[in-house]
DNA sequence: AATTAGTGGTTGCACATGTAACCATCCATT
DNA sequence: AATGGATGGTTACATGTGCAACCACTAATT
């Protein structure tokens, strides 16, 4: 394990590999926050995003969450099937198109929902917090311009 | 799928809450360099992983690949078997300690390390102009101060 | 009205992954 | 030397995931 005496051009540092370290880092923040709402409700991560998507619009189809969230339509399926399993979530068909189905958050799920809003503010500002609030701007900006990149 | 009317406190916008951005961005980015070098060589993302850390360090064992770049141990033997079996990466029993496995690259595998690297450095730069100097800067310095908060 | 193409959503299958248990070896204590 | 605990690495099993094929339905074309 010896980095030092092959530092040229021929070598690359993974840890200063931009893609690869904007990686880690999500990676370590997303861990601790599904560490949160996992031991808090036992949720997945595609159900958490699919759980949140839905209480943000309170009524949705699957297609929509795919396309508002990208995750791919047979994870949201999984996910909304436990969902319901679990009462947080109830589905009513479309009466015009037969096809699709308006998923809802029942009264327990809003209860859920809820708290898990609070959760993740609190989070998210912790988050803030913990690596100060002129860095947080930083970031922020910097997403902007990532995102920005990834429109087109 | 109306957001518009309830705007409140009690609703978490998934779009705005900076976790799931990092991670949206990140996942982004990263998956468009993993389908760079899975068309280009066929890799997986831990197979790339293993295999850049190999290249990196010229001798290493699996776990110390384990702690230079956070990947389960399992992971990474299944990788480096599968770089063993493309005939990447070499592994020699270390005869003071008949546990480890120093992990090098074959010299056709030094050969296909130096094309990604100037792939990846490519894309990097690419990345970097396509975001912008600037905002790339920032992300820089946020990066950091993300990491420091994770070492503690 | 019949045929075709497209869409929302689910499911079967193959493959990737994490957990736990495991094997071989080393190290510390006795 | 013998025993018990730790460590590097692999493997069996259960679970998660993506792809492709599918079903039910709608929309467009004839």
């Amino acid at each position: 394990m010896d980095d030092q005496n092959k530092q040229n051009a021929e070598i690359l540092a993974l840890e200063n590999f931009l893609p690869y370290r904007l990686n880690q880092a999500a990676e370590k923040v997303s861990q601790k926050f599904a560490q949160e709402y996992k031991k808090r409700y036992g949720l997945t991560r595609p159900e958490w995003r699919t759980f949140a998507t839905i209480g943000q619009f309170g009524v949705i189809t699957a297609r929509e969450i795919c396309n508002h969230s990208p995750m791919h339509k047979t994870k949201v399926s999984r996910a909304v099937f436990s969902l319901e399993k679990r009462r947080w979530v109830k589905r009513t068909q479309d009466p015009e198109d037969r096809r699709l189905e308006h998923l809802e958050l029942t009264s327990v799920g809003q209860t859920a929902y809820k708290d898990m809003v609070n959760v993740a503010r609190q989070f998210e500002k912790n988050f803030i917090d913990s690596i100060g609030g002129e860095d947080a701007k930083l970031l922020l900006t910097a997403l902007n311009a990532i995102e920005r990149r990834f429109e087109g």
